[in-house]
DNA sequence: ATATATACATTCATTGGTGTATGTATAACG
DNA sequence: CGTTATACATACACCAATGAATGTATATAT
């Protein structure tokens, strides 16, 4: 066949990484040759190896041509150390919100979260996923620590602690949104737990629950 | 060779879980054959195929019997509905610490969500999880209602939300836990979490945040 | 004590997937 | 307008893994 136009080739380039998202989604990364890929591109294997090394590196392609927008919805490190709660949420809703109405954002959330199996050649991309849970988590902190400054919040915040228990609240409604999306609203449940949260890092109420019993200690400790 | 006792026997089923559970973890499910398993195991794939159906039989042998004990951690479904606070907490923090002290619960759960790939013949295993999801979200709603009705909680409390927030953090609390164990100290955090979660149902505080300005609302329109 | 079921080991046939080598028509470039 | 690099298609060699078939020694039941 004949030689394809720059343009052209941009196109089948797209077309086997949309081709690729669709079918890694439906049965999993490993559980997809590169010929059901080329197939549904409407090309043959040989287009693959043209524009990628090997699986992984289409793989990469893939991650990196949906997280980047995601990425750039981060505040620089710099101007983190400025960033307001409610800059803060705003960053959070926004990432929310790609979820809920992009649809390739949320192809590739699942994909990245119940199609592949990040081992051997995968496991860079775990230490990069790794590398944005760390950005996030610095970036939360970095606002309580000048939300404490303002004195917004109280000194005694653990703000490290509530760091990683923003990420963890955020990371966790989108997992269970993705596993079943018709249990809740995310942006509605998400939008009032991230409020719900930042609003109560500053609560001074006395606490509901007592202490730990004895007894329920000792049955942790025998494990 | 020579048939075994039923003793032994046993011994090897268990040893071949064993075996799948370390290097479905080092390499990835997909990426480990069964003869991988059954040399790391000291017998053949002979021995697989006796005990198991296929690798997947195996992999579901190897998640029941580690997710077996924290299912009966949960509360028997009539019992959820006098469930209270301090109970419900129970449940969570002794999920937190098995997920620390067990071993064989953190490599599972490290497998659960890295190292598999659910699609295909592990679909249903998905849904599993799935129903165990809807089950946390129960037990917590179930408690939520009934501190509501105790008036520990007031009427005004989307419990339907909380309970998937609650289920959110505790699970985005052990994701990124397993992902990076030390980065944080998952017990403390973990405890500290819930407890301020469950205390701040309660919160009247005025909110910290204002509402979204036109502006953001705007950004999030053109998407 | 014999028969049978058990608990594997061994062997074999098949196959789906990968990487590479090679072919080829045509865009792009001078 | 000829040459070269491009953008693939085609063909080939090569496993590695699976599942089933068969072999076999010994618990176990009777």
């Amino acid at each position: 066949m004949a030689k394809k136009t720059k343009q052209e080739a941009q196109e089948t380039r797209t077309s086997l990484i949309d081709a690729a998202e669709q079918l890694f989604q439906q049965r999993g990364v490993s559980r997809c040759s590169l010929q059901d890929i080329a197939q549904a591109a409407g090309v043959t294997r040989g287009a693959i190896y043209w524009h990628f090394k090997d699986k992984t590196e289409l793989f990469k392609a893939m991650m990196e041509r949906a997280t980047m927008p995601l990425e750039e919805g981060m505040a620089a490190p710099e101007a983190a150390l400025q960033l307001s709660l409610a800059e803060l949420r705003w960053g959070w809703i926004n990432v929310l919100h790609s979820t809920v109405n992009n649809e390739r954002t949320r192809r590739v959330f699942d994909i990245a979260m119940h199609r592949v199996e990040y081992s051997g050649e995968m496991q860079g991309l775990q230490e990069r996923k790794l590398t944005s849970l760390r950005a996030w988590r610095q970036q939360n902190q970095a606002a309580f620590a000048h939300a404490v400054a303002l004195g917004q919040l109280p000194a005694s915040l653990n703000i490290a602690a509530a760091a990683v228990a923003l990420v963890a609240l955020v990371d966790g409604l989108i997992h269970q949104w993705i596993m079943d999306p018709q249990a809740f609203d995310l942006m509605a449940v998400g939008q009032a737990s991230v409020e719900g949260f930042l609003n109560n890092l500053a609560n001074k109420a006395p606490p509901l629950l007592p202490a730990l019993t004895d007894e329920e200690r000792l049955r942790l400790g025998r494990a």
